[in-house]
DNA sequence: CAATAAGTGGACACAACGTCCATTTAAGCA
DNA sequence: TGCTTAAATGGACGTTGTGTCCACTTATTG
């Protein structure tokens, strides 16, 4: 019989594993664009099997939101309670600015997962744009700008990792000309 | 021996399957999501074989593309010699407002076909998004906007189909108010 | 050291892709 | 009109990636 154990925990050989998956995930996605990295390359690096593989992450969109999960809490946790600009206390315009600063730096760092976990509409549906489009709303609530609604994916739109990932390697411009370009947008508050 | 004919014809039962092939495809994506519709699909429902298919248009964004291509030239052609404001002759700020209405316009109206051609980083790629990318910047730079590079995509990024589809669709705002939000980013300028 | 349920891995069926080539057909010429 | 030729056709075929399924293995608990 089975103990009523309320928090059923995850066994050894499943953590190990999972912990293999996303290591071998990362290398793949750093290496190669992530449309050229197949479920199967990502099992067979992890030294996993196929439905190993699949029991926890039915795509690859899933892998890559694993990876990204630690840095976006980072920066949301900094965002609701860290100093400002970026945390509670600055203007809204400063703090909108100083969000797009962050995000930009993230993108930097991450755009090859992001790319990976985001195409397209799928980007909408993260918890994570939750969270972005709710801070940025509430920036507009604060500044009293009327009807946030539709502004707020106006002015989330170019942190698209694909707008960025165009302006940085097509274009070749740099992290600060993006920063600044960014800047420029909080005069709509 | 052929005759130096200049100008090689299209055959007249390969231009009555163009002609098929496109109409085909403009009635599936209209009827539902872009990615569900597989060449085979288009083949079959223009009565062609596969080979034909891909004679001409070797994957779906290529069909959307030429799909999309009078619309799409019919309002270059206004932004370049069309009335004022859409046209030469307004404030750079009113041109730029009047575009973003058109490119709404287009988006609602098209919107099904920009998806099946333009996926993520495609979008940039296409011939189309050079022009609206050198429209705005020559806005820019009337305007006497410093550093015009960074910010027309910045710009240009909200424009992104799957950001209209999410407003329109998911958020369920009306047009106007998308069309709104846009013009509060000529503030810009 | 059982007993049991969670976990594993690879075989399998399937779907879509893109290519290839034997056959058909339109267009130009006598 | 009939003939020649090259363009055009279509479907069979091999390939690749997906996702599922289930017989077997292994960690955990008493």
């Amino acid at each position: 019989m089975c103990p009523p154990t309320l928090v059923r925990m995850e066994r050894a050989d499943a953590a190990r594993n999972r912990a293999r998956i996303l290591e071998a995930a990362a290398e793949l996605f750093a290496a190669r664009s992530p449309h050229e990295v197949t479920m199967d390359d990502i099992a067979k690096a992890a030294g996993v099997g196929r439905g190993t593989l699949y029991r926890r992450y039915p795509d690859r969109a899933s892998i890559a939101v694993a990876l990204l999960d630690e840095h976006e809490r980072e920066l949301q946790e900094r965002l609701l309670r860290g100093d400002p600009p970026l945390g509670p206390g600055a203007p809204p315009a400063e703090r909108l600015a100083a969000f797009y600063a962050a995000m930009v730096r993230l993108l930097e760092d991450h755009a090859h997962l992001v790319l990976g976990s985001e195409v397209g509409r799928t980007r909408f549906e993260t918890g994570a744009y939750g969270f972005w489009r709710a801070h940025v709303r509430s920036l507009l609530v604060a500044a009293g700008t009327p009807r946030p609604d539709a502004l707020v994916d106006t002015l989330l739109a170019p942190l698209a990792p694909e707008v960025y990932v165009y302006q940085r390697s097509d274009l070749g411009l740099g992290m600060e000309e993006v920063v600044e370009a960014l800047t420029r947008l909080t005069r709509v508050l």
